[in-house]
DNA sequence: CTGGGGTCCT
DNA sequence: AGGACCC
C-alpha cells in the first residue's frame, strides 16, 4: 500500500522495483522487487545487496498513507451504508455485508431476468429501481469473481457434494464492486477475501495477492462440509496464519510441544518442531486440546484461539469509530543519535511535540473537506474547530541498543492530563510544543529517565525510541473555556497552565518574553510573531483585527543573520506552513476522477530528484518546524528552536 | 541498520 | 502502566 500511495504521488515509480524505507529498516517492497528477491521488513542493506537496482523511498512520515487510508476507509464505508467497517491498520478493512447481501437476495425473488445480468442495489432506500451510482450490475453466471475455495466448485457443483452459499456469492460480487470502486475512484488496487468470518476472510484474502479475491464458498450451516472444506484449508498452514496466534502464543505452545510432546512421540510432526519447522494448525488441533489452551493461554483466550485451529470465529466486525482513540508519533534512533544528555532528550521531545501538534490539527480541526478527508481549511473559511479534545498524553522511552533486549522491552511510559492551552490555535505551534514540554512533557521525562531507563553514561540517557501519544479523544470541549490568544488581558510572568488564566499564559510569554518579541502595534499585534503564523491562522487574525493585509510588511528580512541573531534567521523559511513540507502536499494533489491519472508536482524520479535538489541548491528542510533553510543557516536556525 | 503506527486486555 | 495482538 506505501508503494502503491507512493506511485500516486510520482507516477514514474510505476513498474519499478521500489522499496519504502523506515531507517535501516525497507518496511515494504513492491512486487517487482520482490520478484527480484527482496523480503518485506529485511534490512535495508540485505535489500540493496540483493536488489541493486531497488528504488528507495522513505517512508517514515506516514501523512500520505494515512490521507489514503482515510480516502479508501470513508469510500467503502460510503457504499456500504450502514454495514459495519472495521480498519485493521493503514490498509485492511473488514466489512460485514450480511443485512446488504441478504436484503439483496430477498429481492431476487420479485426481479425479472435483464440483459445486463443482476442489480445489486446499495441505495438504503429503493432498492429495487436500478441506478448507476447506487448499485452495480453483476453477472449470476461468473459464479465468483476470482479465486474460489474448494477450487473445483465451479466445475463440479453437482457432484462433488459442496454446494457454495448464495450469500457468498453475493458477497463476492459485492467485494468485486468496491475494489473496482477503490480503484476508479481513488487509483489504489486490492486484494479480497470473502468468507463467513473474519479470520476467514483475512486468511483467504492473502492466498492470492496482488489484486485478486478468493472467496471461501461454504457455509457454516452445511456443518459436515464446511468442517471438512476448512479444515482442508487450515491444517497445513503455519498456526501464525491465523489472527491471534502471535510470537507469545507460538512460543509457549512450541515450548510445550518440545518439551513435552516430544519424549512421548516419534511423531514426524514433532520432529519437525525441533528443527523450527512452523506449528501447523492441523498438528496443534489435533495433538493439542482445548484444556490445554486454556492452561497456557488463559481461559478466555484459550478457548478463543482454540476454536480458530476449526476456523470458528465469532467475532463481530466492530465499526471503527470516525476518530481514533489514540493519536502518536514516534522517532527511534541508533546508537550514535540516541546518546542524548538531558537538553538532548528535551529537544527531540519538542520536536516530536510539534510534529503531533501538527497532525492534531490536520487530523483533529475541522477545516474544508475533501472527500470526507479532513484537510486545513482555506483561508476564507470559517474558524477552525476542534472535533475531538484528548484529554490525555503519553510519554514513552525505550532506552538501550543492546542486542538482548527483546522486542518491546525497556519500554517505560508515564501520563498527564493535557494542558487546555494546546488547543487554541491562535498561540503559534511552535509556542503551544513548548508550553507542553514545560509541562507536563519534562516532568514525565524525567520520571522515566531518573528511574533508570537509560544505562547512564557520564550524564547521557542511551534512547532507542520516542513516542508521544495524546488519548482519550473526547467529542465534548474541555471545561475550561480556551480564550483567543490575543487576550486583553495583560497577564505579566509565569503562571500554571491549569488556571482559566492559563491560556493566557501562553500567549503572554510569546508577547512579554519572547527574544523575538518585536514592538508592539498600537493594537497590541506582535507582528514577529504574525510572519510566524501560517497563512490561513494569520489571515484571520488580521481579520479579527480590521487589518488589511497590504497595510503591513510582512516580507521576511534578507537571509543573512549571524547566529546572535538567530531569531530572525528562524523565519527565513515558512516554519509553520504545511504546503512547504513535502509531507504534507496531499491535498494539492488533484485528481482526474474520469480516468484516475494524479495530477501533481511529480519528477521522473522521486528519490533522484529529492537528493539532486539538496545536492544543488543547498537547501534542507528543518525537521521541527518544516522550515526550508539555506545549509550554512541551519546552525542558527536550530539554536533558534533550543533557546527557550 | 529492527518502522511507525494502532487496538484491546490485564 | 504494561503487554499482547494487528498492519
Amino acid at each position: 500500500m506505501y508503494v502503491a500511495c507512493e506511485r500516486l504521488r510520482n507516477p514514474s515509480l510505476i513498474g519499478k522495483p521500489v522499496g519504502v524505507q523506515q531507517k535501516g529498516l525497507l518496511a515494504t517492497a513492491s512486487y517487482e522487487a520482490r520478484a527480484l528477491g527482496v523480503d518485506k521488513l529485511c534490512s535495508l542493506r540485505e535489500a540493496k545487496q540483493r536488489c541493486p537496482s531497488l528504488i528507495l523511498v522513505n517512508g517514515e512520515d506516514l501523512t500520505l498513507y494515512r490521507y489514503y487510508s482515510r480516502r479508501v476507509f470513508n469510500l467503502v464505508r460510503s457504499a456500504l451504508g450502514t454495514s459495519p467497517v472495521e480498519k485493521l491498520g493503514m490498509d485492511e478493512l473488514f466489512c460485514d455485508v450480511t443485512d446488504m447481501v441478504t436484503e439483496h437476495l430477498a429481492e431476487l425473488k420479485d426481479t425479472s431476468p435483464h440483459p445486463r445480468g443482476r442489480w445489486f442495489s446499495l441505495a438504503e432506500v429503493d432498492r429495487t429501481t436500478p441506478s448507476d451510482n447506487k448499485g452495480f450490475w453483476y453477472d449470476p453466471s461468473s459464479v465468483c469473481p476470482g479465486y474460489i475455495i474448494p477450487e473445483d466448485i465451479a466445475t463440479a457443483a453437482a457432484d462433488n457434494g459442496v454446494t457454495p452459499s448464495t450469500e457468498i456469492i453475493a458477497a463476492s460480487h459485492l467485494a468485486n464492486h468496491i475494489r473496482h470502486l477503490v480503484l476508479s475512484q481513488i487509483g489504489l488496487g486490492s486484494s479480497a477475501g470473502i468468507a463467513y468470518n473474519k479470520t476467514l476472510a483475512k486468511l483467504v484474502g492473502n492466498l492470492h495477492k496482488p489484486h485478486q479475491q478468493t472467496t471461501l464458498t461454504v457455509h457454516p450451516g452445511a456443518t459436515d462440509e464446511y468442517i471438512s472444506v476448512v479444515r482442508e484449508l487450515l491444517d497445513p498452514l503455519d498456526a501464525r496464519k491465523l489472527m491471534g496466534f502471535g510470537s507469545k502464543v507460538l512460543h509457549t505452545l512450541r515450548d510445550h510441544v518440545t518439551g513435552s510432546v516430544r519424549p512421548f512421540t516419534t511423531d514426524l510432526a514433532v520432529e519437525d518442531r525441533r528443527s523450527d519447522t512452523p506449528l501447523t494448525v492441523g498438528f496443534l488441533r489435533q495433538h493439542l486440546t482445548k484444556q490445554l489452551f486454556c492452561t497456557l493461554l488463559g481461559m478466555q483466550n484459550g478457548q478463543k484461539l482454540w476454536d480458530l485451529l476449526d476456523g470458528k470465529d465469532e467475532e463481530p466486525v466492530k465499526p471503527s469509530p470516525e476518530f481514533p482513540l489514540t493519536i502518536s508519533i514516534e522517532d527511534s534512533f541508533d546508537e550514535r543519535r540516541g546518546i542524548l544528555d538531558w537538553s538532548g532528550v528535551l529537544r527531540e521531545i519538542e520536536i516530536l511535540t510539534n510534529s503531533l501538534l501538527r497532525r492534531l490539527e490536520i487530523e483533529l480541526v475541522d477545516g474544508g473537506e475533501i472527500e470526507g478527508v479532513r484537510t486545513d481549511p482555506s483561508p476564507s473559511q470559517p474558524p477552525r474547530k476542534w472535533q475531538r479534545y484528548p484529554s490525555q498524553i503519553r510519554l514513552t522511552i525505550r532506552g538501550g541498543h543492546s542486542r538482548e533486549i527483546a522486542y518491546n522491552a525497556n519500554r517505560e511510559s508515564r501520563s498527564a492530563a493535557l494542558p487546555v492551552p494546546v488547543f487554541d490555535l491562535d498561540v503559534p505551534r511552535i509556542e503551544r510544543s513548548q508550553a507542553l514540554i514545560r509541562q507536563p512533557l519534562s516532568a514525565l521525562a524525567k520520571q522515566i529517565l531518573d528511574k533508570g531507563v537509560e544505562s547512564k553514561i557520564t550524564e547521557k540517557y542511551e534512547i532507542s525510541i520516542i513516542n508521544i501519544a495524546v488519548t482519550h479523544l473526547q467529542i465534548t470541549p474541555p471545561e475550561k473555556a480556551i480564550n483567543a490568544y490575543f487576550s486583553s488581558e495583560t497577564i505579566i510572568g509565569e503562571s500554571s497552565m491549569n488556571t482559566s488564566h492559563e491560556r493566557s499564559a501562553i500567549g503572554v510569554a510569546h508577547i512579554n518574553g519572547s527574544k523575538r518579541a518585536r514592538p508592539s502595534h498600537a493594537s497590541g499585534l506582535d507582528f514577529g510573531m504574525l510572519r510566524e503564523l501560517p497563512p490561513d491562522i494569520r489571515e484571520d487574525v488580521l481579520r479579527e483585527y480590521g487589518i488589511d493585509a497590504s497595510e503591513l510588511d510582512l516580507e521576511e528580512p534578507p537571509n543573512k543573520q549571524s547566529k546572535s541573531n538567530s531569531v530572525s534567521a528562524a523565519n527565513t523559511g515558512p516554519e509553520d506552513i504545511p504546503a512547504d513540507s513535502p509531507s504534507e502536499r496531499i491535498p494539492e494533489i488533484t485528481w482526474n476522477l474520469q480516468n484516475r491519472t494524479p495530477v501533481s508536482p511529480s519528477t521522473s524520479d522521486a528519490e533522484t530528484s529529492s537528493s539532486t535538489e539538496e545536492i544543488e541548491t543547498g537547501v534542507t528542510e528543518c525537521e521541527l518546524c518544516g522550515a526550508v533553510i539555506f545549509g550554512w543557516s541551519m546552525d542558527a536556525h536550530k539554536a533558534y528552536h533550543a533557546g527557550s
